[in-house]
DNA sequence: ATCACTTTTGCAATCGATTGCAAAGAAGGG
DNA sequence: CCCTTCTTTGCAATCGATTGCAAAAGTGAT
C-alpha cells in the first residue's frame, strides 16, 4: 500500500480510504488510485486488514466429519445444508471456514472464534453438545445452531419442525387405515426422537420403536432384517428418522419379499435427492436445506451485529410417492 | 499477550515462545507462562498472529456449488472427496476455506491467495480453467488439481486414472460378451471424456455416444428415455460417465422394462455410498477419495514449502455387483 | 483581502503478535 | 577470582493495513 501510495503521489491513509471507497476521497483521487492498484496488481493483505479492523467476515462451520461411515456428511441431507449455507454467506461476500470439531474443539468452542480467527459460528447438530453450547451464548459468542429446539436453549437454534413431520406422517398412516406403525431411528438425537414423539402425539399412543446404533443405509438395513428374521409380528407401516435409513429398511424388506407400499407403508425424513431418484420413490417428509441455509446466515449476522435473534422453526411437508 | 506477560512478570516475546513451545525458553518459566494463559483463558489472536508469520494455516478450496440443481456438491463423489479433504487438512492442522469460485474469481484467481489470505489453494475439477491454471501456475501461486492429467498442465495434478478406469469396464464388457456398448455422459469434462477415450482404446474402435446435458440423474433418465423412445438399436453394455447417472439411466430401463443386466449391462462410476445401496447394486469404477483427500493435501504441502511436486494417478478398480 | 465553511489529505497511533540480536545470568575451567 | 561458554530472557523493529484528529486546500460571501 505503501507503493501505491508513492506511485500515485498520495499518503497510505488516501490509498487506504480509497480503495474502501470512502466518501472523504476525491473522486478524481480515487479513480486514479484505484486504477494504479489495479495495474500493478495490488491486493490488501487480508491478514493485516482483519487485525486492524478486528473482524474476518469468516464465519466459522462445525461440523462433524469423522473418518466413521456413518458420519454425518455422509447423509446427503447435511451435504445440502452446507451447500447451501455456502451459497448464502458467498452471497454476502462471508467466507466459510469449516472447523472439524476435533480441531475446533481444542480449547473448547469458546475459544474457536479467537483460534480461528471468525466472526461468528454456525453449528450443525448440537447433539451432546447443548451444555457446551449454553455456556458459549452466555459467554456472548455469536453462533447459530442447526438443530432441534429445546426449552432450555438461551442461544439462536433454526430448526425445522420436526414434530410437525411426526405429525403428518401419523396422519397419513392413519388415513392409509395402517394398524401397527413403527419408528425406525437411533437413540440420542434430539431431533429425531422430535419426530417420534411428534408421530405418537397424533397418533394417540406410543408406538413400536426398532433402535438403530447409527444413521447409515447398512444399519438400518440389518436392523430392519435382524427384526424381520426374528418372527416379530410385521409393522404395516415404518416411519424412518430419514431417507437413508428408510432406504435401508426398504432394501431389508426387498431382501425379504415384502411388499412396499402394500405389506408396509415407508415414509422417510429429508426429502433428499435420493428419495426421488429411488425406486420406488420415497414417500418423505421434506426439509427445505435452501431457506434453511439463507435463515441460519441472516440470524447470524443478526447477532454478529448485536441484534437479538429468535430462533427459527422452518415448516415441513409430506411429500407423498411411492412408498 | 501482554497482560499475561505482566501477569507472569516475564516479557511479551518470552510469552510468546513459550506458547509456541520453543526450546529458548526454560521449562520452568514455560510450565508457569502456559498455566497463566490457560487459567486466564487466553488465546493468540490469530489475526495478528498471521500477519506477522505471513502465514495463515489455511488453504482455500475451489469448487462449483451454484444454486443450480446440476452442480457438482450435489454428486455424492465431490461430496465424498470434500469431506476426506477437510479430514486430511484437519489432521495437519489446517483449516479449510471454501470459496465459491464466483467470490474467489473476483479479480482473478491470482488474487485469491491475498485476497483471502490462504497459503494454498486446492481446486476441484479444472473444467473450463485450464488457461487460467496455467497463468496461476506461472505466476507461482502454490495450487494443486483434482482432475484429469493433460500433457501440458504446468501445475500439480491430482487424479485417477480415467483411462484405465475406462479401460477397465471394456475389459468387462469384452469378457461379457457385449457387442453394442455405448457411453453416456456430458461434453466438455476432460475426465469424462478420458473415461470414453480409454474404453475405446481398449475396445478398439468408437463407440456409440449418447450425450446429456449435465451431470444429474435427472438428464440422464431423460436422455435415455429419449433413446430408447426414438427407436434406435438398444445398446447391451451401457457405460455411465458416474454413478448418479447410470443411476439414472437405470431408472429409465426400469420404466420401459429393459432387464439388466440380461438386456444390457450397466457400469458407473466413482463406487459413491449409494452405487452399492442401490438396487440392484451398481458394477462401478472404483475412485478412492480418501486417498485422494490425502495425496491432495500432501502435495499441496510440499509446494507450500517451495518444493516441486509431481502429478499423481490414482489407481481405479472395477467393483463388480448386479448390474 | 479576510473570514467562515466545506472538502480533501496526511500524520501517526494502533491492532496483537513474532523474532533477530544483544544482554544478563549460570556454569565450568584454569 | 577471572574468563569463556551456554542457557535464558528482553528490547525493539516489524508484519500491512485502518482511522481519529489536525492541517491544508478550496469556496464563497463580505
Amino acid at each position: 500500500m505503501d507503493d501505491i501510495a508513492r506511485l500515485v503521489g498520495v499518503s497510505k491513509a488516501t490509498v487506504s480510504r480509497a480503495l474502501q471507497d470512502s466518501p472523504l476521497i476525491n473522486d478524481e483521487t480515487k479513480k486514479r488510485i484505484v486504477e494504479v492498484a489495479r495495474s500493478n496488481n495490488y491486493v490488501v493483505n487480508r491478514s493485516a486488514q482483519n487485525l486492524r479492523r478486528r473482524r474476518t467476515d469468516t464465519i466459522g462451520l462445525v461440523i462433524d466429519f469423522p473418518a466413521l461411515p456413518e458420519h454425518r456428511l455422509s447423509d446427503p441431507f447435511h451435504f445440502e445444508l452446507l451447500g447451501n449455507i455456502a451459497n448464502a454467506l458467498a452471497a454476502r461476500q462471508q467466507d466459510v471456514l469449516w472447523c472439524s470439531p476435533q480441531s475446533a474443539h481444542a480449547g473448547g468452542f469458546e475459544n474457536l472464534l479467537a483460534n480461528k480467527g471468525v466472526d461468528g459460528i454456525i453449528f450443525i447438530g448440537q447433539s451432546g453438545r447443548h451444555d457446551e453450547l449454553r455456556a458459549l451464548a452466555k459467554a456472548g459468542v455469536p453462533f447459530v445452531v442447526w438443530g432441534a429446539h429445546r426449552e432450555d436453549a438461551n442461544y439462536c437454534v433454526v430448526g425445522s419442525d420436526n414434530l410437525l413431520g411426526g405429525r403428518l406422517v401419523a396422519q397419513r398412516f392413519r388415513k392409509l387405515k395402517r394398524k401397527r406403525p413403527m419408528f425406525l431411528g437411533p437413540k440420542g438425537h434430539v431431533e429425531i426422537e422430535q419426530r417420534c414423539r411428534g408421530f405418537e402425539q397424533e397418533w394417540g399412543s406410543a408406538i413400536e420403536q426398532l433402535q438403530v446404533s447409527d444413521l447409515s443405509f447398512i444399519s438400518s438395513r440389518n436392523a430392519v432384517l435382524a427384526w424381520l428374521d426374528s418372527g416379530k409380528p410385521l409393522p404395516d407401516g415404518l416411519f424412518a428418522a430419514s431417507d437413508t435409513m428408510a432406504m435401508g429398511a426398504l432394501a431389508a424388506f426387498r431382501e425379504r419379499n415384502i411388499e412396499v407400499p402394500k405389506a408396509c407403508s415407508v415414509c422417510g425424513y429429508d426429502d433428499s435427492p435420493s428419495a426421488l431418484h429411488h425406486s420406488p420413490a420415497l414417500t418423505t417428509v421434506r426439509q427445505d436445506t435452501r431457506l434453511a441455509g439463507s435463515v441460519l446466515v441472516e440470524r447470524l449476522v443478526q447477532i454478529i451485529q448485536g441484534m437479538p435473534a429468535a430462533s427459527v422453526l422452518l415448516p415441513t411437508d409430506l411429500i407423498d410417492r411411492a412408498t
